[in-house]
DNA sequence: ATGGGTCCT
DNA sequence: AGGACCC
């Protein structure tokens, strides 16, 4: 029996694992000298990457939301055109960007569902996220439907495993090889101890993504019995090569690759077009068509940096951009997967295509509808991550193109805010309506800034968006103990509470979530206090905000949030004058006591 | 297409 | 502030 199993892995390691050729005939262009130059390196690497990609991301959410629906066809609209719809809806030919008219047509059994609030695919693309972080702290989220998850480290622990001479560890790779016709799935071998020593880099590498797929399995597994989520994913030693497999055999599948130098000819084949390599997008690819240069293969001829191509690249692309480039038409991107936290930005936007904005009253109109969208957003990710200061706030937006033959032009005009208090008491609703109000009169400021009055314009998008700061009591570890909670504790307890357990700091700063945030006293840094007293601040809330931030200016932007305080807030002295001077030149409605306040202070 | 996001100059 | 990439 150990002899069997002994000789099946000896045959799969040898010549039915990592065949010299796979398939038969030649898809295209035959795999390169220049694929066969980067294969070594690639086996030598020693990460494993998964890319899992939730299949037809939103119809599948709408098919949670609405049970009923599962397995029918499901179609997902936004404006006149459904983006997309699930593997039912597909079966009667429907297309990505149809139109509502033509889907009716081509089947008349469907479900339209409206998919312009993205809010449950967020919430469901974050638990799928958490899910996969419990295997490892290192995902990365590509828009709602995708992750990328780096495995090296649970693959080596299981690999070490291996070394236990009393264990033997099953492996076998889980699902698809690319570009192997058949499972592999079935091969199941017994490894000892000592087999690893002798492996070369192929084997050794072929082994560790064994089990990553395995890992990968758990995870999709893990998803679809936790969420209902079913997803395909690929499976390598880069974010890229996982990339690329991921989606060649869906839906709910996944699929392994070995950076061999026969499988990268298969994946990057010469005559492959240039903007399917991920990271070469609508840009480059323009450029490199203006050059004459439309394949990975014309890419890697012309790079040689002492051929005659070579210069004129550099007419459009700076040497950094072209070594980028040619790595990745040679299957190189050592991209780390980065762990994504919470959102750093939010933002909202309309578009006038057909309609464009042209007086000052349609500009407002629009900043009120749009203010009413960021909050919605804003409340959502409080929701998921817990509150957070907004920092930075900010309107972009596109001028039709000039008549006389101008190209669009844009314009982004960003304020920094002392505070941008966007809080409101537990199970209190009514703020938000002022609060809508005072971001619309906020971003028509910046509408000013950008387009003086009196002058005219054509608008077709308009955008706010705001960056959020760190979570507040996250502030370093410099304060004392266990009083200020930790930044991962209270993400942890915001990420399960309902939403009127969320810890709000009121605007007056005090409320029950200041008190339960205020650290000790601080009788340190005697001089800052100082310096926060004579900017008007009272000395014991100075003293308990720069216990938790780590220097004035934090300080300064906590105080005027309102928060640390035990008593009612008053504000700073200097600035009272100057922020009723900036209110009234903009026109805005001074903020009420208890009420969410805006300060302005750019 | 649309309406988000990220990171690098 | 703008541009490039991604979905």
């Amino acid at each position: 029996m150990a002899v069997e199993t002994e000789r099946r892995w000896r045959n799969i390691l040898t010549s039915q694992m990592i065949p010299e050729a796979c398939g038969e005939g030649k898809l295209s262009e035959p795999s390169t000298a220049r694929a066969a130059a980067s294969s070594p390196e690639l086996l030598a690497a020693s990460r494993c990457i998964l890319a899992i990609d939730m299949d037809c991301f939103y119809a599948q959410c709408e098919e949670i939301r609405h049970p009923h629906l599962k397995g029918r066809p499901v179609g997902v609209q936004q404006k006149m055109l459904v983006i997309t719809s699930n593997y039912a809806a597909r079966a009667c030919g429907i297309k990505k960007g149809d139109s509502l008219q033509v889907v009716r047509e081509k089947c008349p059994e469907i479900t339209i569902c409206n998919g312009e609030d993205l809010t449950f695919y967020g919430e469901l693309s974050q638990r799928a996220f958490d899910v996969a972080a419990r295997w490892s702290s290192k995902v990365e989220k590509l828009g709602l439907d995708e992750v990328f998850v780096d495995v090296t480290e649970l693959v080596a622990e299981r690999f070490r495993a291996l070394d236990d001479p009393e264990a033997c560890l099953r492996l076998a790779s889980t699902g698809h090889e690319y570009p192997k016709e058949s499972e592999s799935g079935s091969s199941e071998v017994r490894v000892r101890q000592g087999d690893w020593k002798d492996l070369d880099d192929a084997h050794r590498c072929w082994a560790r993504l064994a089990l990553a797929s395995e890992i990968c399995r758990e995870i999709r597994e893990a998803i679809l019995s936790e969420i209902g989520l079913t997803s395909s994913a690929g499976i390598s030693v880069s974010k890229q090569l996982a990339k690329m497999v991921s989606s060649w055999k869906k839906p709910s599948q996944q699929t392994l690759f070995l950076p061999t130098a026969d499988r990268l000819g298969h994946l990057l084949p010469d005559d492959l077009p240039v903007q399917k390599v991920p990271g070469i997008g609508f840009a480059s690819t323009q450029k490199l068509h203006e050059l004459g240069v439309r394949t990975t293969g014309e890419v890697l001829s012309a790079v040689v940096p002492e051929g005659e191509e070579y210069g004129r690249l550099l007419t459009e692309f700076d040497a950094g951009a072209l070594r980028t480039m040619k790595a990745l038409c040679l299957g190189i991107d050592a991209s780390p997967v980065k762990a994504s936290g919470a959102p750093k930005t939010c933002s909202v936007q309309d578009s006038f295509w057909q309609g464009p904005v042209r007086t000052d009253v349609q500009v407002r109109d629009n900043l009120l509808a749009l203010a009413q969208k960021l909050i919605t957003k804003i409340r959502s990710d409080e929701r998921m991550y817990g509150y957070r200061p907004i920092p930075t706030f900010s309107l972009s937006l596109m001028h039709a193109p000039s008549s006389d033959g101008g190209a669009a032009r844009r314009g982004r005009k960003q304020m920094q805010l002392g505070s941008f208090q966007i809080a409101r008491q537990p199970g209190e609703q009514g703020d938000d309506e002022r609060l809508q109000g005072q971001i619309a009169d906020r971003a028509f400021a910046l509408f000013r800034k950008l387009v003086p009055a009196e002058e005219p314009f054509v608008l077709h998008i308009l955008n706010l968006q705001v960056g959020f700061g760190e979570a507040l009591g996250a502030q370093r570890r410099l304060s004392f103990g266990a009083s200020a909670p930790s930044a991962t504790a209270s993400a942890a307890a915001q990420l399960q509470a309902p939403v009127e357990d969320i810890e709000l700091t009121d605007s007056d700063g005090d409320g029950e979530a200041g008190r339960n945030q205020t650290p000790p006293v601080s009788t340190e840094r005697p001089d800052a206090v100082a310096t926060l007293v004579s900017m008007g601040f009272a000395q014991d809330r100075a003293q308990r905000a720069l216990a938790q931030c780590c220097d004035v200016p934090r300080a300064v932007e906590m105080l005027l949030a309102g928060g640390p305080s035990s008593s009612p807030t008053r504000l700073p002295r200097r600035d009272v004058s100057s922020r009723a001077e900036k209110r009234q030149r903009l026109n805005c409605p001074a903020p009420e006591a208890s009420g969410a306040i805006i300060d302005l202070l750019d």
